[in-house]
RNA sequence: GUCCCCAUCGUCUAGAGGCCCAGGACACCGCCCUUUCACGGCGGCAACACGGGUUCGAAUCCCGUUGGGGACGCCA
């Protein structure tokens, strides 16, 4: 049997980062098992589900760099892959349903059933469908449909209704048919609910393995119970954890950036957010942490998944940024930095900063001592002696320079050490801290010379004596 | 309220009865490297929620309590 998994998303906003990490670990099984990775969009939802949104989503997870081989986007042997272009599917099963006496029209209205539901919760009842409708004749039936009364489709809950399944990562759930009330199938728009339209479309696609979010647990009651009615094989459902804000309750906007775009915005990598996605609720068995997504597709495996609830930690995904920059050459990151700051000299900038960045936003500030300058308050027989330096000798264009530039520093002002280094980066770059100034004034000579806006060294010293 | 899931350092986790008076990573704190900052190296602080069982032996198995989360929708 070959892997078929599915990511589905609603297209309602963008890709949440639990989203993400459900895709990832899709991708992940499929890829470590030679599997086939597809996209389905769930958009029963009208009132929510834009074309807009589909393709923000659709974009996440490109950026993400993860890939799919059936998919709305790119059709498949299950074509659509949209849950709004096969209501003829789902009517198909539906009156199979109807048929059999699994389902049933119910007329309810929605303001009945809301009322219905305060009533039980006041008396303390759980708040199920009091079955109404189910007990309606043939004939009651037939005079409501004569009289064009709307209807949707209901699952009577039959009373073999309990449902074990053996979940990958939670292993054995049971539920009890009382914990359950009869549902809805399709709407009395004619649209399908998620509960039913996932059990469907899992069957047409061959699904062999629903990987999604914990939030789902309890649904699965419902859909085995769907599959057995219409007597289809049931797949196999690995229920991952939900990822958590600080304070322990679900990740949501209050707590911060929830979307991978705004990942991508503040200056993220595509692959330092899958690494660390992946690593919220999994881990490797030989206890790596960085790692390439090939390497976490070779070890991936559901049974390294852990079933407890996980925080989202920035610092570490933070960490873990840098070390995806601090690996990469400044040839590689430079494209990757330019949407967030441009300039002739950037590459070489890059290279001197890189190791106290963390984000590709930050190269901005890191470099601001290039672009921006004000003469600090030092000595004015130092500086003139820095200008004399220049002057005579030029602006050294590499280490080796600047050390012997050095030298005849210390030798014309007779500082050295701290004495000596302090003044001298205070001059030039107008802070006091920065990259190493062997590496510093070689950039800010070259910047220089490529770019207008950016004052020369000796330039600098200059404006410390006037 | 009912049902379901979960419970190891602040956080992410390793741990599938003895290898664990619990290992790694982030964060934090020291030291080293560095005539600054960062990177890097070394070291430190810090956890098996609680109570009962089972067992010669429990972080690991069972039960309960507590706590957290999720679901109970003509949302997904």
């Amino acid at each position: 049997m070959t892997v078929r998994v599915r990511f589905a998303p609603s297209p309602t906003g963008h890709l949440h980062v639990g989203g993400a990490r459900t895709a990832i670990f899709n991708w992940l099984f499929a890829k470590h098992h030679g599997g086939t990775f597809l996209i389905r969009v769930e958009d029963t939802d009208q009132a929510r589900s834009t074309r807009e949104s589909e393709e923000l989503v659709l974009d996440d997870l490109r950026w993400l760099g993860l890939d799919w081989s059936e998919g709305p986007d790119l059709g498949g042997p299950h074509a659509p892959y949209r849950q709004s272009e096969r209501i003829d599917v789902y009517s198909a099963a539906a009156q199979q349903l109807v048929a059999s006496g699994a389902a049933y029209r119910c007329f309810c209205t929605e303001e009945l059933l809301e009322a219905k539901r305060k009533q039980a919760e006041a008396e303390g009842r759980p708040p199920h469908y009091d079955g109404t409708c189910h007990r309606l004749s043939a004939q009651e039936v037939s005079a409501r449909l004569n009289m064009w009364m709307p209807f949707a489709l209901r699952f009577h809950v039959p009373d073999d209704g309990d449902v074990t399944i053996e979940d990958m990562i939670r292993g054995e759930v049971t539920w009890r048919k009382e914990s359950l009330g009869d549902f809805i199938l399709v709407r009395s728009d004619g649209l399908p609910t998620y509960n039913y339209s996932v059990v469907v479309d899992d069957h047409d696609m061959e699904i062999t393995h629903v990987i999604r979010a914990e939030e789902h647990l309890t649904n699965t009651h419902r859909q085995v119970l769907i599959y057995r009615a219409l007597g289809w094989d049931v797949p196999k459902f690995a229920h991952v954890s939900l990822i958590l804000g600080q304070d322990r309750s679900k990740l949501s906007k209050r707590h911060g950036a929830t979307s991978v775009s705004q990942y991508a915005e503040q200056g993220y990598l595509p692959d330092a957010m899958v690494n660390y996605l992946a690593l919220l609720g999994w881990s490797t068995p030989d206890g790596r942490e960085v790692f390439d997504r090939q390497y976490a597709a070779e070890q991936f495996s559901l049974e390294r998944v852990n079933s407890a609830p996980a925080v989202f930690d920035p610092q570490k995904l933070d960490w873990l940024n840098g070390q995806y920059i601090h690996a990469m050459s400044a040839a590689e990151l430079r494209p990757l930095a330019a949407p967030f700051f441009d300039a002739p000299w950037l590459e070489e900038g890059i290279d001197v900063v890189k190791t106290s960045v963390h984000r590709l936003t930050e190269f901005r500030e890191q470099l601001r001592f290039v672009t921006d300058y004000a003469p600090p308050a030092i000595d004015r027989g130092f500086a003139e002696a820095l200008v004399n330096e220049l002057r005579a000798n030029g602006t050294p264009a590499d280490a080796d320079g600047v050390k012997a530039m050095n030298e005849r520093m210390k030798n014309a002002t007779g500082l050295k050490g701290k004495a000596l280094f302090m003044p001298l980066r205070l001059a030039l770059t107008g802070l006091d801290h920065g990259p190493e100034l062997v590496r510093a004034i070689p950039l800010l000579q070259h910047a220089s010379e490529l770019d207008a806006n950016v004052l020369s060294p000796l330039r600098r010293a200059e404006a410390c004596i006037a």
